[in-house]
DNA sequence: GCAATTTTTTGAACACCGTTCAAGAACTTC
DNA sequence: GAAGTTCTTGAACGGTGTTCAAAAAATTGC
């Protein structure tokens, strides 16, 4: 499957080295044929990236043994780091990789992510009474970017700040004693 | 200059547009002219970079006439807002321009991050008392990774979470409410 | 003023890239 | 077996970053 070689690319050797003809080769096909499976490399890479997204989600989905909201939340996060640092490639391409112009994120894109907030919505419930629904939700979007945030710093390796885990430990450690 | 000629192009179409050629072609040389003034593509982003930060530094230095913790960081932040909503393209370019495979940050492009983070520092000082320098540069470092995160997923304007301005509200009162 | 030397600039060449599409090959259907 | 349909090819187009021998321009020495 064309996906799987565009995988393996990128796991080896980063986003930057995916190229259509590099992954129909792989496959046997010529680089024709790649565009009668994807209009164009922005689907293969969407498609790819999703596929990240629900990996992450089968990763992290796992009963989680905390009874804090603390000890959950950091179990989530590093759930995430430990995903992140064995598929480091693979999520760069999640973060990084731009759509041309125009591009709009297909819906079974926009529901992984979807599905990646429900995990720390579960966690954080007993922080928000019925009806503040839309209060979680913020929160949550802004632990969701500050997360990603630290990993694209974390990333660009210089070590400012410390490693990922100290980090996230603080961020958690830090909306947890705002919201206790 | 190169440099001027390569902003324009970022500013009016993303940094995806840049090229060698383009930058070149509207300075009146061609290609390989380029090449005699930076190393490659990699050493002309970093040096637009590089002042792109210096330009936020600028935007972000003024007065700030605000007394509280949480006034003083706000106003840091709304600056940067202001910022990198009228240079959309050229903060991108910043954030998620990846380099070739070895490449190490210049440290004038190093020196401008510290810089911001003194602006940081300035505002927060109150809370960290003699000795817990190494306790704010980690929050510091928190804050920022959060601020970029949060304009990573603004950018990709999927409105999860609200406007940029409430994340970023949301993110500096926790931060208050968590150190006060 | 002119020759020699150094610096600056050129642009063709190379190996790639995404994307298109007429033509060929391979299957289905009747 | 013929007709029709689907799958696959690969050359072609216009673009990319990068290199480098040669040409042009500027500077130096006499």
């Amino acid at each position: 499957m064309a996906l799987e070689a565009a995988r393996q690319i990128v796991r080896k050797d980063g986003i930057q080295a995916l190229s259509g003809r590099k992954v129909t080769a792989r496959i046997g096909y010529t680089i024709g044929t790649l565009y009668q499976l994807f209009d164009d490399m922005d689907h293969l890479v969407e498609r790819m990236n999703a596929e990240t997204l629900a990996h992450l989600f089968e990763h992290c989905r796992a009963e989680i043994d905390a009874d804090t909201v603390s000890g959950q939340l950091k179990t989530l996060a590093f759930r995430f780091i430990e995903f992140v640092k064995t598929h480091p490639n693979e999520w760069d391409a999640v973060m990084s990789y731009r759509y041309k112009d125009g591009h709009v994120s297909s819906d079974f894109y926009v529901d992984e992510i979807q599905r990646l907030f429900g995990l720390m919505a579960n966690a954080t419930a007993q922080f928000y009474p019925e009806g503040a629904a839309e209060d979680q939700a913020a929160d949550m979007a802004l632990l969701w970017s500050s997360l990603t945030g630290i990993w694209g710093i974390a990333a660009s390796e210089r070590t400012v700040g410390g490693s990922m885990e100290q980090m996230i430990d603080r961020l958690v450690e830090m909306y947890v004693s705002a919201r206790s």
